[in-house]
DNA sequence: TCAATTTAGGACTAAAATCACCCTAATACT
DNA sequence: AGTATTAGGGTGATTTTAGTCCTAAATTGA
């Protein structure tokens, strides 16, 4: 549908807040859940797909959690997407050559690629440690305002 | 999945067709489904809310078929594929405001709006007219070097 | 060693989207 | 009027999405 899944958007969520707490501070499921809105078994789903992508580290039982894996400013908003959702192909003709209806015969072709990559470009731009950023500055103003 | 479905990549298919027919040729279905491989009985679905959605002219019984209903140039990318999708939300905070989960303290949103900024931009700078000529050049080329 | 805690992983479900078929209604021609 | 042709619209199977729930495995601390 041209959109972001759950998937994707949870672990956007997810991973902003893990950017956001202090160095070397544990975050557990119950705890990103609650703060972030996201269904708690679901969010376990997401987070082991983190893992497993290498963006989080998890420990378990006891002083067990979720930490990132490496700086925020080295995890992008696109790699965290990629993360959950495979890679980004505006169009199944962007999948491999051979996938278009008639491979270099269609004039739109050219048109989704360059469309994706804009798109992927400004999912590259932003950082998990530019949006933590963000995130502080909004609240800083929201509570001046407020 | 962030992926145009086979609905507005078969629209795009069939409405380039038809921006590519001489003034005044009215297509059928049959025709559009063989030429640009889209299965018959899907594709009249579609046509059905191309016409709808009052990008293209139809008319039923013998002779009928169908033709746009304003000239190529008029109509873009970005238009047809809407046809089938309706409107582009890259993500459903997107949508209105309201549907994110913290409205105006997510740092995430001002992101996607400027992604999807991006994308329409380029969905939108591409006419019918365009794509119907780069089809008949890349035909040209293709004969000439093949 | 045992209990408490916390993630890992699989099985399961409901609802929606996707992809497609097939019968019906409208039109034109003879 | 009757018949062939063509779009319109309803119906259905399959896949994806979005989520729950339960058990196993690991870790800590008493």
């Amino acid at each position: 549908m041209l959109q972001l899944t759950r998937d994707g958007e949870y672990a956007v969520r997810a991973v902003v807040y893990l950017a956001a707490q202090p160095e070397g501070k544990i975050s557990l499921i119950s705890e990103i859940s609650e703060v972030q809105e996201v269904p708690k078994s679901y969010l376990s789903k997401i987070m082991q797909h983190l893992v497993r992508s290498g963006l989080v580290r998890s420990r378990r039982g006891a002083k067990g959690g979720f930490v990132l894996a490496r700086p925020a400013d080295q995890i992008t908003l696109r790699q965290t997407i990629e993360a959950l959702e495979g890679q980004i192909h505006l169009n199944v003709c962007l999948i491999k050559k051979g996938e278009c209806h008639r491979d270099d015969l269609c004039p739109v072709h050219p048109v989704w690629k360059e469309a994706q990559r804009v798109l992927i470009e400004v999912l590259d731009s932003k950082t998990m440690a530019d949006l933590a950023r963000d995130a502080e500055e909004i609240k800083r103003n929201s509570k001046k305002a407020g």
